[in-house]
DNA sequence: CGTTGAACCGTTACCGGTTCAACGGTGCCGTAAT
């Protein structure tokens, strides 16, 4: 036993009252060494713990990243009851001079845990106070928003390893519950980690029960839902992609006697905060909810997690069943899906491209003297913020403007940008499209669930699982994949298709592979015509 | 991407058909109006 394994073990039980798992110890080690760590680990799991202990061992302060404002009030209250230095947040929900003192606690060393937002780090005056404070370490917890919503949604989430840069380079720990390998080398790549430490624990909830069902209609979709949901066991989620629909559900769910209440971003805070209160407090017995509703939410005994209609993609999918049966109790994933629904996914996660506006920012970045920040170019076009930024990252992918260790901007720009632009923009459209055709295969699939969603997570399960649909209808047995030593082509082979260019293979069954390639996403190929044609070489 | 529903038209009814715009998710932040 380490030295340093002494020092976290010890810290943990007196500053916290915990003994450390080995697979916590195993990512908080390299920590101390000055190594960057990369860790999925379920929720629930204690993944919080691997920065709050060697944080104290740390001589600076450490930066939390959290995308949502409710996450950082439970963490700092958290940390207030623990025997550890003081915990801060800085956020746009704070009085001025509430922010004013964080800093000043921060600066005397008083704060060691400081909670941001990606979007804190983007202005210039964080980050002058981060380079002043000099953390040794910065946490981005729920990491996998970075490929999530960094694409899109929330653009600063692509600037983070720039801002860590900005505050000296300490050590990045990535924190998640749900990355498969594309997702997982997606967060390396945009937070700039060297060579990471990367500790995954297993994927596989088998106490989870897995089924999809298919409906003709939206009556029958809403008739199956509510019988399902009133014979099941409760407390249970109930998943639907648009807020009209979170709202019908919850009102026909109580109206055949389930107690059930709504959840989406469209309601008042103090609504969302009082359904989710009285989910977790088992005043009600299901939420019908958007994706808004999950992220924090840790309830040990949430036994059905059912889906009215297809996500965006098989890690969505899979995030929000994960918060069933934590209690290793048996627990029920549901999809109800018709052939119809894929093209609202389609829709939702379209983005468009505006040549313009790319094009003034590119100007921008080109015309500026030296090298221009990310904020600096924001100023200098007429955008906003997120357009500008989702441009600039565009770009960046594109190749056309190119970042510094420090986020400043030089213009590259080739034979051909425009060209360069919308070639990346459509490779980025595949992708999308790619995932959510990914999650149709999984809907209706007649082979094992639980081998089609390992597969996509990287990992293989030898035999069909027993307890999904397909292995109890029978048909799994017939479509079960060849062992993985039978095919040149197993799980996470890099292979080179003749008209996709390099991929990498993501599940293989009975008679077609799927591979995620670099251009195109994911494509499933037929066994059969892959080995007639040719169409597969190994590759790298 | 495709459904929904309002508006409209041709006629002269509360009707049958067409057209077309609106709509559908996730959260920070900071500014404006109370």
């Amino acid at each position: 036993m380490s030295h340093e394994t002494d020092r976290l073990e010890h810290v943990a039980e007196s500053s916290f009252g915990w003994s450390l798992k080995p697979e916590q110890l195993a990512a908080m080690e390299p920590l101390l060494h000055g190594h960057d760590v990369l860790a999925v680990m379920p929720t629930g799991s204690g993944k919080s713990a691997i920065y709050q202990v060697p944080t104290v061992l740390l001589d600076g302060p450490t930066v939390v990243v959290s995308p949502l404002l409710a996450l950082q009030r439970d963490q700092l209250e958290h940390l207030d009851d623990a025997d550890v230095p003081d915990a801060v947040a800085v956020n746009s929900a704070q009085r001025s001079g509430e922010e004013r003192q964080a800093w000043r606690s921060v600066r005397s060393g008083d704060a060691e845990y400081l909670f941001l937002s990606p979007e804190q780090l983007a202005k210039e005056d964080t980050l002058a106070e981060l380079r002043r404070a000099a953390p040794t370490l910065v946490v981005v917890d729920e990491a996998h928003c970075v490929s999530d919503w960094g694409h899109d949604f929330r653009p600063d989430y692509l600037r983070l390893r720039h801002a860590v840069e900005r505050m000296g380079r300490p050590p990045v720990l990535a924190l998640t519950a749900t990355a498969g390998g594309p997702v997982r080398d997606d967060i390396v790549e945009h937070l700039g980690m060297r060579d990471p430490v990367r500790v995954v624990t297993g994927f596989d909830r088998p106490n989870l029960h897995l089924a999809a069902t298919r409906v003709a209609d939206d009556d029958r979709r809403r008739e199956l839902v509510c019988a399902w949901v009133s014979d099941a066991a409760k407390p249970g989620l109930v998943y639907t992609p648009t807020r009209a629909d979170a709202e019908a559900f919850a009102e026909a769910l109580t109206e055949v006697g389930v107690r059930a209440v709504a959840f989406h971003a469209g309601m008042k805070a103090k609504d969302r905060r009082r359904a989710q209160d009285a989910f977790m407090n088992d005043e009600v017995e299901v939420v019908a909810a958007t994706s808004a509703f999950g992220m924090g939410i840790d309830k040990p005994d949430v036994r059905f997690v059912v889906h009215t209609a297809p996500t965006d993609s098989l890690d969505s999918y899979y995030q929000q069943i994960g918060r069933a049966g934590r209690d290793g109790e048996r627990a029920d994933a549901l999809l109800v899906h018709r052939p119809e629904d894929y093209r609202l996914q389609r829709f939702l996660t379209s983005r468009s491209l505006d040549v313009d506006k790319v094009g003034e920012v590119a100007e921008a970045v080109r015309e500026h003297d030296g090298t221009p920040s990310p904020s600096e170019i924001d100023d200098e076009v007429e955008q906003s913020h997120r357009s500008a930024m989702n441009n600039l990252n565009l770009l960046e992918e594109a190749g056309v403007v190119e970042a510094d260790e420090r986020g400043g901007f030089t213009y590259r720009g080739g034979d051909s940008p425009r060209e360069d632009v919308e070639r990346e923009f459509e490779r980025q459209r595949q992708l999308d499209r790619s995932r959510i055709e990914v999650l149709r295969e999984y809907a209706e699939t007649r082979s094992c669930r639980r081998q089609f969603l390992l597969g996509y997570f990287g990992e293989s399960l030898d035999e069909p699982c027993g307890f999904c649909d397909t292995c109890e209808q029978g048909t799994a047995r017939k479509h079960a994949p060849p062992r993985d030593e039978d095919t040149e082509f197993g799980v996470d082979t890099p292979v080179r298709h003749t008209e996709w260019g390099p991929g990498v293979v993501v599940n293989h069954e009975a008679d077609r592979l799927t591979v995620l390639f670099d251009e195109v996403g994911y494509r499933t190929l037929s066994l059969a015509a892959v080995r007639e044609n040719d169409l597969l070489t190994p590759d790298r």
